[in-house]
DNA sequence: ATGGTTGTCCTACAA
């Protein structure tokens, strides 16, 4: 089974792309953030045109997720949010594919340490962490994937000095990172690849990614059962290099079965 | 190089 996760930035402008990058990568399960879609207008049947299900939590302008499952395997137990949590801001959808609970969430960017949003950050990542946390209770095979606006190492960043303590690289949301890593989820992507200067996203200005100054920031953190299933992790960065790309690319992760 | 781009929506805001 593959699963994978892409930000894509609006999914009204890259539709096109979501199509064109179903039918060439196969993916069992893609994972997607800012739909910045109403849920009303999520659109239904191209997915369904390119062989996938969509289960989807949108909301106008702004957030918004979306789960989508390659035909003929079997959903359960969706849910959108964060149960018990009143989060105005729809980022989180999870569903059980086959024997495997697929969470996705698009993580708080937060702006800026020490603004009103990167309090809302790190209270948003607390509730996560709880739910993060009941959900290995009942699921113990789980991954965690999608936008975490955070880059865990120094490794993951094109210029750490420049970013330390700056938002997405500050110590408290690192160790909210750290904190899921305690849970006992795994990095998969770092289960094959220990190398710097591997990002999932760069900056729309300054040219950013043509020079490869990015950060890694989109992550498929796996339970044990499923690190155990591992077979390789990926960044796919042809979509980056599409016409009117998303700032984000692909991460792919392979399973072996069971 | 203290700049620069994109999406939503129409004026700033979010990233």
């Amino acid at each position: 089974m593959k699963i994978a996760t892409w930000n894509v930035n609006s999914l009204n402008v890259r539709l096109p792309h979501v199509v064109q990058w179903l039918a060439s990568s196969a993916v069992d399960v893609l994972c997607l953030q800012e739909l910045k879609m109403d849920q009303e207008a999520f659109p239904l049947s191209t997915i369904e045109q390119s062989g996938y299900r969509a289960f989807w939590f949108g909301q106008k302008t702004y957030n918004g997720v979306a789960i989508l499952v390659k035909d003929g395997l079997r959903v359960e137990d969706v849910i959108n949010g964060i149960p018990d949590y009143d989060d105005p801001q729809r980022r989180v959808i999870a569903a059980t594919v086959e024997d495997v609970r697929v969470i996705c969430g698009y993580f708080v960017n937060g702006e800026a340490v020490g603004s009103d949003k990167y309090a809302y950050k790190l209270d948003w990542l607390a509730r996560l962490e709880a739910y993060v946390a009941q959900s290995l209770e009942r699921w113990p095979s789980l991954a965690l994937l999608g936008d975490y606006n955070i880059a865990p190492d120094d490794r993951d960043v094109y210029d750490a000095e420049a970013w330390k303590d700056k938002v997405l690289c500050s110590e408290p949301e690192r160790a909210a990172f750290r904190r899921l890593i305690g849970m006992g989820l795994t990095d998969s992507f770092r289960l094959f690849n220990a190398e710097d200067k591997q990002y999932s996203w760069w900056d729309y200005r300054a040219a950013m990614f043509r020079r490869n100054l990015g950060l890694r920031i989109d992550h498929i953190l796996v339970s044990d059962p499923l690190k155990e299933r591992a077979a390789h992790c990926e960044i796919d960065k042809a979509p980056r290099k599409w016409e009117r790309p998303s700032d984000h690319t692909p991460v792919v992760l392979t399973l072996k079965p069971a």
